[in-house]
DNA sequence: TTTGTTCTAGAAAAAATGTTCTATTATGGG
DNA sequence: CCCATAATAGAACATTTTTTCTAGAACAAA
């Protein structure tokens, strides 16, 4: 049924993240000459420059959230640790999705302008998140602030000491753990 | 000497952060919009785009940094806290400055175009820094990755739970305190 | 007051960027 | 083999954004 799709999504995401990390910018021109496709395809299945920078954004928060929520599930004998740890490696074997979740702007990605489909698709993802956090903080008895911060504000600023430009060191988990493990401990 | 000037570089650093915040990018219009000031005086002033990202990009760092070192270098019962605790306060006080640092990328900030002798300024503000943090740890006999993430990952990561929608709580401090004595605390 | 200097003002020009459009290519089904 | 469909390609077009340029305003010193 017609002509069949000559790329991957996978491979303007990274060129987005590319751009993102060389330029500080994404421009149009840039992303098809890094992706090697051709700005009618972009347009072609995106729509928009618009709807091609909410489609990277969705695409990288839904596989980070698939990761953290699962990792927020399992049992453990730490609770939370695990979700924490989800960061750094999602930062090394997800690179290009990490690259735009960590130096891309919400505002710039998700603009007003997106598909409104695309961006209550968003929030329903940021909706789950948020539940997810204070079941996890109801159950742990832990204040929901004290919460975010060790499984989501210290494992993302962890790995920006390193991204974009270093690889995040295998070593930095013990640090995350030390910190996090001090933070998820009743009093 | 010549017609006095009429604004204030930080007016224009501070329309800068508003256009950071509330468009996820920075034009020209709609600075001089904010600022109220004219292009020409833009360009009087700055040279350039480039160099009006690059001076509010410096100003930002220039002001952290002074704050930073002083805390770093002041003496305390827990050496480094006071240190970690200065982003947290920077944000409440400077707003502005607070905003350009955590939401600008530093690629699109100082970019390779930018007026050479801000790129070498910014330089050596970050030599300093390094400096002075890899001094720390020396003194303190711990690994510079772990004093790093103390003293700037975990205090930036907890303020960008909170900026740029809502101001930074008072009782965040704790929660980094914490955090923070953690990574701090040999073995 | 005149002169020299520095700054502001904003429209016009130039450059860069996003979008549309038509032609073309590749595939499956009748 | 021909048709319908769906995708690619890239030049032309439209829009947006940056930059330049000329005129004029504010101030100090002579």
């Amino acid at each position: 049924m017609g002509r069949p799709s000559s790329f991957l999504d996978e491979t303007v995401f990274a060129a987005v993240a590319n751009c993102l990390v060389e330029q500080g910018e994404v421009r149009l021109q840039a992303v098809t000459a890094t992706a090697g496709v051709s700005t009618g395809s972009i347009y072609h299945r995106f729509g928009s420059r618009e709807g091609l920078m909410a489609a990277a954004w969705l695409d990288a928060v839904a596989a980070f959230q698939r990761r953290f929520l699962a990792a927020l599930a399992s049992p453990e004998e730490m609770p939370g640790l695990a979700a924490a740890l989800v960061t750094p490696a999602f930062c090394r074997e997800e690179v290009g999705r990490a690259l735009i979740l960590t130096t891309g702007r919400r505002a710039e990605m998700m603009s007003d302008k997106a598909p409104p489909d695309m961006r209550l698709r968003l929030d329903q993802l940021n909706a789950q998140s948020k539940a997810a956090l204070e079941a996890f903080a109801r159950e742990q008895r832990l204040p929901l602030a004290r919460v975010r911060l060790a499984l989501i504000g210290v494992p993302l600023g962890a790995v920006r000491l390193y991204l974009p430009a270093k690889a995040v060191p295998e070593s930095l988990d013990a640090d995350i753990s030390r910190a996090v493990m001090s933070l998820l401990t009743r009093d």
